[in-house]
DNA sequence: CGCTTAGTTGAGTTCGTTCAACGACTGTGG
DNA sequence: CCACAGTCGTTGAACGAACTCAACTAAGCG
């Protein structure tokens, strides 16, 4: 397992920062752009595998995802893993570690990821002197809360095509609104990835995922996941989508 | 199925909040217990089994649960249902619908719930006007995601009998702290919440509960669940509890 | 008194698991 | 250059967990 590199160059200005200018992010003023600039402290970036945040861990920062796939995940003692969410650019992490003290879950890259570092002394100053983005950060902690909801709906009640189709429909989505495809469209997880977030065992998810190859949804290739049908995923799935209303952004 | 009996009626002035004084919730300035009590708009009362929020409604309310149980659910188009949590006295519902507009979940009453009800047109002057209560806000959001990971490790990775005896040491100790009990401890929830929270049939369900009180954890009487032995319960389940730091209330 | 709801139990089936073995590919060290 | 180990995906066989179907009790209620 590698570890975090860090280089804590300042290396992308927020007025110059490539993900702000994206449809989906709402727009930011002035005041705000200027608040987020001084309140960011650097850069980051770490290899794919990497683990970012660990359980237990009283993180002293809160990140913005740059760019680069992650996934958030628990463990019990005896190694079950289930991982409970992914990250991509535009995520914030770490929010949980700021706010309550202690990390409850682990951030793991799985692609080289470089993130915005935030000072966490700060965050009281962005709550006293920036309503607007308080309540931004706030938007974000009820949109993951929704996101789990989903989860947790699938995982419960879902059969485990549908399970599949759904997360795969789901990431393809999330990526797709974020312009992460360029050409092929291919998210980098692997079986054993697909298996920890679905509550299934590998080799079940490998005769699952098999099922919507033959059906010509997706083809799986070299550790990554290709999207061929998305719709025919989210019918299996009876999922709708994400809702399509601008996001903020830190 | 009864419906929801709006009493508008402004029973309770927050400075005599029968919450507030608990010891697991952090005190408020005179100026925060001000702005509430301003901010609230009056209370309502519903029965046993009413829908608090519905999904898809877009309310334009935001409430704290003061006395009752409740759960949040989500149901696939064919009746699947699962519940995603539970809700007890303290607890805010409805801030998705009044932060993103739609609910995508319901709320409904397992025992009689009285609610104070906020204005959601003054959520933005609160924002504005006291970071500190902004700050609350995204505190509770941030602990209801906590949570939520936790159960989606649990439904994920645990065992039927792990999963069973997770979610009612999880209960009680959410309803033990708010000093729920007053000497039987003794959980509202039918056999059918439980395999509906835990991804099971009731069937299995029911074999498994009976597992626990065969262990002399759990006795199951009248449409509710005693627990005998939390500590017991949270050794099946491997389960260390919840952190016992002080929490804000609305 | 019949009707409904909640809980219980047994029998048979299905879904998902574990165990095991194998091929393709990658990276590493001799 | 090859041998070797490690990861990832694949498949078959046997097993077990959880499901469905079905029947039955007990309690509460109009």
């Amino acid at each position: 397992m590698s570890t975090t590199r860090a280089t804590h160059a300042f290396k992308t200005p927020c007025e110059q920062c490539p993900l702000r200018p994206l449809p989906t992010f709402r727009e930011f003023s002035h005041d705000e752009l200027d608040f987020v600039s001084k309140f960011k402290r650097g850069e980051l970036a770490t290899d794919a595998g990497a683990t970012i945040l660990v359980e237990g861990a009283h993180s002293a920062h809160l990140f913005t995802i740059l760019s680069g796939w992650g996934f958030r995940y628990k463990a019990l003692e005896d190694g079950r893993r289930q991982i409970l969410n992914y990250v991509m650019p535009g995520d914030l992490i770490g929010l949980q570690g700021t706010i309550m003290g202690e990390m409850q879950h682990s951030v793991e890259a799985l692609s080289p990821v470089s993130l915005c570092v935030f000072e966490r002394d700060k965050l009281m100053t962005l709550y006293n002197k920036h309503p607007s983005l308080a309540f931004d950060i706030t938007w974000m902690a009820a949109q993951e809360e929704r996101m789990l909801d989903e989860h947790l709906l699938s995982i419960g009640r879902r059969t485990a095509l549908e399970r599949a189709a759904y997360l795969i429909a789901f990431l393809y989505q999330r990526a797709n609104r974020l312009k992460l495809f360029n050409g092929h469209k291919t998210i980098p997880i692997t079986q054993q990835h697909v298996a920890d977030t679905l509550g299934l065992s590998i080799v079940h998810t490998n005769k699952t995922l098999r099922k919507l190859a033959e059906r010509g949804m997706i083809r799986w290739q070299e550790r990554a996941c290709e999207v061929l049908d998305p719709d025919g995923l989210m019918s299996v799935a009876e999922w709708d989508g994400v809702s399509s209303e601008m996001r903020p952004f830190l």
